[in-house]
DNA sequence: TGCGCGATTGACCGTATAGTCATTATTTTG
DNA sequence: CAAAATAATGACTATACGGTCAATCGCGCA
């Protein structure tokens, strides 16, 4: 009977993802509050209610139990990013789809941005170097549509990498200021003021 | 002869205070490549040309060596950036002050823009959360010259605090940029860059 | 119920490192 | 120059943590 073979070989990996989804759910907790080195495998499996050993059943070291939680967020991020960037039309649209993306999953995802902003770069892991990686790609689409919006003459002329990397830099610096202090102001405050502000900063001149 | 005791007092002092410059030289440097955790007294010992004993007699603790290095750099950026701003007339030239001061002191200080950007803020040494508190004095010069400039109808009304803090995060992200990757630019491009952007935003809308 | 086998456990090992201190080197002093 | 005082050393200790594995548990099945 291929099929129950087939079905019970299918129950045993959801029990092993699931398995798996229970440890990187206690990791992300225990990396966003001690950073990679200060966390140890000893409190990752406390957190997910096992014994250390367990979790080396399901995960060769540490160094991959923390992999696993960036890749699987990184991924996530990225992807929303890129979507939203590409349902948006006009470049000034699209920026805005970047930062309510990127605050979206923040909201989201507090403990992942924990690690994120807060984890060295140093070795043996590369947080910030492997962050800015994966942001290569959604500013790579901004860049490409502010310099369309100019070759249309519907932006004024600026360095479009530039730009689009300052786009990235001010939503990263709200963002890690909301997580760092109990923020004073709303995220739709802050969404707003960094599109008005990009938006008056992009305005033709008065001539 | 209380002179001479004094002299030689003084003399002894000079060379602990020397030693201590030493190792905090050596720290530094160690502290930018590793982190905090992962830098080892050994190694700052080492690069001190130093046993670690002897890095025993000048500092009580790892966390007093790095408190050392800290203090001493934040201190002196603090003051740097507060004597620029205060030397400047206009709230966009003192936001010009801010952010070539930021520039000019890390151009500087590499090591320790380093250790500020990459450094976890998990226990037990909270740099970012430090880092931000030096910060809080000049972000707050700003903000009142923002507010003067606004009530004085020299600028058009913005939130004073939220526009000073994100001064703070467009320098923050462009030196981060500039620390992480080869730049491609000159810092005296970015610093253009920055400045035409914050007065395009800020200039009075066309009408 | 009792058996067999995979899943789970946590005591244990090796290693790395902060911090100590008896010993050694250097400088000061009489 | 010798003795005393001071500075520097690095072998050593205690501890913490990543990773292992023999012992134990408990689930599914007959």
């Amino acid at each position: 009977m291929p099929e129950l073979a087939q079905l019970a070989k299918s129950k045993k990996q959801v029990v092993w993802e699931f398995r798996q989804a229970e440890i990187i759910t206690a990791a992300r907790k225990v990396f966003a509050e001690k950073g990679y080195i200060s966390a140890t495998v000893d409190e990752i499996a406390a957190r997910a209610s096992l014994a250390k050993g367990t979790i080396y059943l399901y995960f060769e070291s540490k160094e991959h139990i923390y992999n696993a939680v960036m890749t699987n967020d990184l991924e996530t991020l990225r992807r929303l990013t890129l979507e939203k960037i590409a349902a948006a039309d006009t470049a000034l649209e699209k920026i805005s789809a970047y930062i309510n993306a990127r605050f979206a999953y923040c909201e989201e995802r507090r403990d992942f941005f924990r690690i994120m902003y807060i984890e060295p770069s140093g070795s043996p892991v590369l947080s910030k170097a492997k962050a800015r990686e994966w942001l290569r790609e959604p500013v790579r689409e901004l860049t490409v549509a502010i310099e369309d919006a100019i070759a249309r003459n519907q932006m004024r002329p600026v360095p479009a990498e530039i730009l689009a990397w300052t786009v990235a830099d001010l939503t990263t610096g709200a963002l890690q200021r909301r997580l760092a202090t109990t923020p004073a102001t709303t995220a739709r405050e802050d969404i707003d003021f960094l599109l008005h502000f990009i938006h008056a900063a992009l305005r033709p001149p008065a001539s």
